[in-house]
DNA sequence: CTGTTAGCGCTTTCAT
DNA sequence: ATGAAAGCGCTAACAG
């Protein structure tokens, strides 16, 4: 039988109530008590059940994720990840609220930050907006001691507990890396259709598209970067202006509002034959790849970040350990093979 | 607050006792009585703490995991997740056993279940031999009400709740497409290194990845298999051998034992290109994909199919429900730049 | 058939 | 600074 608290108790000598503070570091024992408790619970072997701790506790775990307030597909799938979490949170402990921001907007993001510090939720999940001031409020409230996770895209250079989200260099590497296999002897140019350079996911995932195809892939050469704003009108007119020059064999569509990419490809492509790799399995993009419109698709499981976002939040507010691997969020790639 | 057994008991106007009969569908309670909790339960929306009942109940989860043992480096993976879950026990109250049994025996295997059937552990993971005598003791155990999943290789036409593994048949459809476009418009042939074609999970891979290329790369074609017993030395000897005929264009390794592969690769690659595409990211596979000596590596991940089995096998041993996307294995497809 | 009571392992008053 | 006792939500004897 595992110990417990009573048996730590017996064999220090001392009451419960003086181990429970020995266990959760309350003042209030003096430095021999203290010693001894310690002790036996070394000696003993002892491990803390936490479900019967929550249980007295009366715990629940009060989080909440920040979200950018997009229409695109992959933000709704975010969202509705989200709201399956918080079907589960009776039997998970966990109070979750959405809090919408406007995109791409330092001030807003902020001032929500700051808001948030008020209500003590035990843990915050967010969509990052990569700018100092925002870098300036996390690192704050990182100090006050908030678990803080960034969700889909990172906050480097911040005190941020976590990230839960592809490598996104990789991403574009691995992307580089397919589409110049795919094109095998081929020369000629790709396009690259990207949300917006401001956001960071977006620029990595160029950056490591870019590195791979100078490297490897010399005789594919990268157009200008179109930004389509993650929005499907602008990306079609982007791409259908696009494909009217002759040199181009390959798209890498790395952001959002494929719906458009699509229509652009199919009302130009009957002639000719591209290969395209896109980011994000949505209805629009697993549609494209099974009818060969796209070759391959890189997507990250929002679902997975959502749990793994919680798990690790909830975590870190019992000052507790995660499994590592578990919580690595992997670029899926999908050719029409392997679809979900 | 969240309605608690007492809440129900005082609507329902019945003791603590005979609601806990009803919420466990134990016997000893009148068809009416059970009526007035069931719909005391339903209009208070209550929810049952698992936690809390767990701690009541002292309950653990005694569980097995059969595996044959068979000494390449993924059964070695396999077996380290599954010592890590061990470790993981107290928290999870899980009572974890690993039985290896004689690879590829049925007769082994069975008995082993058969055994199993007297010490009631409240579920067995297993990895399947694929034989009718398996199929049968598998489906009475099912009948007896012992949970059963089936882990990286199938049982298919059994009873077992739950199989923890990746779809083989997409694994070897994916590997065909990633190989022919890898290829562009070169033809040539395509050797295939296989364990044996008595594994399910070996002959669903290569069924689906002859049918990808008979479908849509008529200009390769397939080898005779060359079964390496995921033994290291004989596909060593096998690729050698093959690497002979100057046709062959590509290598899919759909088994174990790649090191022997890579090997060979090495000594004969000097002067040509072959395209290879292999199972399983280990330590060798690792190497000899960010030294171009294998293009793709196709992986499951092992971690990951312990903890799902583990937590599928408790969900079923309390009835409860599962997460299904988390519980989906991926197959991953691993290029040099997005490896872990 | 139904109810009473004493825990499960831990936390939390409230005394001392 | 320390301890006694009650209780978190549920289950398990044991009575009736």
């Amino acid at each position: 039988m595992r110990p417990t608290v009573h048996d730590i108790a017996a064999a220090a000598g001392v009451s419960l109530a003086t181990v429970d503070r020995v266990l959760n570091q309350r003042p209030g024992v003096r430095h021999v008590t203290r010693e001894k408790v310690e002790t036996a619970i070394r000696e003993l072997g002892y491990i803390r059940d936490v479900a019967a701790a929550n249980l007295a506790k009366g715990r629940t775990y009060p989080l909440v994720f920040i979200l950018p307030a997009s229409d695109n597909s992959f933000m709704h799938g975010l969202n509705a990840e989200i709201r399956q979490a918080v079907l589960r949170s009776p039997a998970e402990r966990t109070d979750i609220r959405i809090v919408e921001v406007p995109a791409f907007d330092p001030a807003a993001l902020v001032s929500v930050l700051e808001g948030l510090s008020r209500e003590k939720p035990c843990g915050i999940a967010m969509v990052a907006t990569d700018a100092p001031e925002v870098r300036a409020v996390v690192d704050r409230l990182v100090r006050e001691r908030f678990p803080i996770v960034t969700l889909v895209s990172d906050l480097t250079g911040s005190l941020r507990h976590h990230y839960a989200g592809v490598d996104n260099i990789a991403a574009g590497r691995t992307a580089a890396r397919l589409l110049g296999r795919f094109l095998g002897p081929r020369k000629g140019e790709i396009a690259v259709l990207a949300g917006s350079m401001l956001v960071r996911d977006h620029r990595e995932r160029l950056e490591g598209f870019a590195a791979v195809m100078a490297e490897e892939f010399p005789d594919l050469a990268i157009l200008p970067v179109l930004e389509g704003r993650d929005d499907p009108e602008v990306a079609h007119r982007l791409v259908a202006d696009a494909l009217g020059n002759a040199g181009i064999v390959g798209i890498y569509s790395l952001g959002a509002g494929n719906r458009g990419l699509i229509r652009a490809l199919k009302e130009k492509a009957v002639d000719r034959t591209l290969t395209v790799v896109a980011h994000e399995l949505t209805a629009h993009t697993r549609a494209a790849l099974i009818d060969n419109t796209i070759d391959a698709i890189l997507n990250q499981d929002a679902g997975h970040e959502v749990r793994s976002a919680i798990r690790i939040l909830k975590a870190k507010a019992d000052g507790l350990a995660v499994i590592a691997a578990q919580e690595r969020i992997r670029l899926d790639i999908f050719l029409k093979d392997n679809l979900p």
